[in-house]
DNA sequence: GAGTGGTCTAGACCACCGG
DNA sequence: CGGTGGTCTAGACCACTCG
């Protein structure tokens, strides 16, 4: 019976049994991997493939020289990302700025969650080819001077805890003639608004979404080690009354903890409220 | 130098750089383990975690007993969420159908690329919790008969490839009213305009995103194998006049040749247009 | 210093694929 | 049949954390 099935797969389906009955609490260490491999009687390596699954599922953290962690269970916070107050039907920039800077604050504040994000670092760089193609900028032969785009870069935490890194690219002229992009201080009255009284007014945005492995930086920064989940990409360009890209904003989410959401038409109070 | 990176990361570097130079080609097959084993002078599951990397990254697909084989470059199709069709500005259902059903298919066209989708398999279960919460069916307890659901399920293809999987959830009662959903055959005119003209009109939807490792069933029906990519999921549930939810779509994807996009507001025409 | 997971070795046997 | 990757062993050393 068990024959048909591999050793690592049998020990991760017990682990992960006992994780979802409860047996291993949230947040309680897994046995070290040497008493499970004494448990079971396999050698270590099969144990740690066996973990390695958990750890993909996003039910188990690893922590190298700690040990292994239940994983919290999803303390879901809810990013919508198509609106930002739930006020005035035509309140300004409705339907157009959630998930992003002030509106990040604001909509965790109505799930009664505790947000803050990190002063922006505000880089002057040379821009990748995706880049300037989402932000229309022509491209350069290798041998010339490459064309160089602003990237202002936070880190996102909710209840204290890393939610999602967030880097938005502008074109350099764009932050010249709008310099407030160019200093690493939060935009007061948002970034929308502010480009908006620079004549810049977002009138439309193309959302994407990828999953990916995460990068060693998103690694370190979410706590994570090699091998877990995959991370959640949302792309948005962001378009003007010129009907031109002026914005390129990339978030990239740890799943499980975060639910990515879109409403569209009307949907009844309780869902746009339902934080949890 | 090299003394800080291990050595698996090495190798796996020099395999993602030969795949992005060109000098392993689309669908080309890598060096065998024991080549590669060699020629790094390491042992084979070091070899093993290096490949292990580039199948995490979708650089790499591995066909079991045959080989490891470089993943053919993103043929992206792009699905839009959000829109129906580029015609008129109140076309019934702008702005509501997207990538369901016809409009699938009808999406795919514009692309130039062919879709099709399986005959829809339609199942009569037990409602998981979580189904049941999403439309709004109260919970019994687990000694008493469970709620059951409709659920229909199709496999879709792009250009002959496996492309996503959709599942379908609907209450029974509603199946009852509206039989079409019973039948194990494309509903003609689309299943919102079916129920549409069965007394339930859509007039909204929550979409949600998750990024989670792929299941048995899926790793089969896409063609990869353990420890690949992970799956983006999309579910979406759907809202009528009255405010109820009557639908549960989940849609799988394999990423990497999908682009799942959202679209608000105005942008230019070739944002639209816009396929590969 | 004891304990943890991360990396790595040098083999082994198996299942499945192709010719 | 030989070749492939999948699984597994029984160790080893290392880097890091914690008390």
């Amino acid at each position: 019976m068990a024959g048909r099935v591999s050793r690592y797969t049998e020990i991760a389906d017990d682990l992960r049994d006992q994780i979802k009955r409860g047996a291993l609490a949230p947040s309680a260490q897994l046995p070290t991997e040497k008493e499970l491999a004494e448990r079971w009687d396999v050698s270590p390596n099969t144990i740690k493939k066996a973990v390695n699954e958990l750890r993909q599922e996003g039910l188990v953290d690893t922590v190298p020289q700690k040990g292994s962690f239940v994983a919290e269970p999803a303390a879901p916070f809810v990013i919508t990302l198509n609106h930002t107050d739930l006020g005035e039907e035509n309140a300004p920039g409705r339907g157009f700025g959630g998930g992003e800077g002030r509106a990040f604050v604001a909509e965790a504040e109505r799930q009664e969650h505790r947000a803050n994000s990190s002063k922006p670092e505000v880089q002057v760089e040379d821009a990748e080819s995706v880049h300037m193609k989402a932000l229309g900028i022509t491209p350069v032969p290798p041998d010339q001077p490459q064309p160089q785009v602003v990237r202002r870069s936070q880190q996102r935490f909710v209840d204290g805890k890393p939610n999602s890194l967030q880097h938005s690219y502008f074109k350099l002229e764009l932050a010249i003639e709008a310099q407030a992009l160019l200093k690493s201080a939060d935009i007061e009255e948002g970034t929308v608004a502010y480009l908006q009284s620079r004549g810049h007014v977002q009138t439309g945005y193309e959302d994407e979404f990828n999953a990916r492995p995460p990068k060693e930086e998103e690694l370190k920064f979410f706590g994570l080690s090699r091998g877990s989940l995959a991370v959640i990409e949302h792309t948005r360009t962001a378009y003007d009354q010129r009907g031109e890209p002026f914005r390129l904003t990339i978030t990239v989410y740890k799943p499980g903890t975060n639910r990515i959401r879109f409403i569209a038409g009307d949907v009844p109070a309780e869902v746009w409220e339902r934080g949890s």
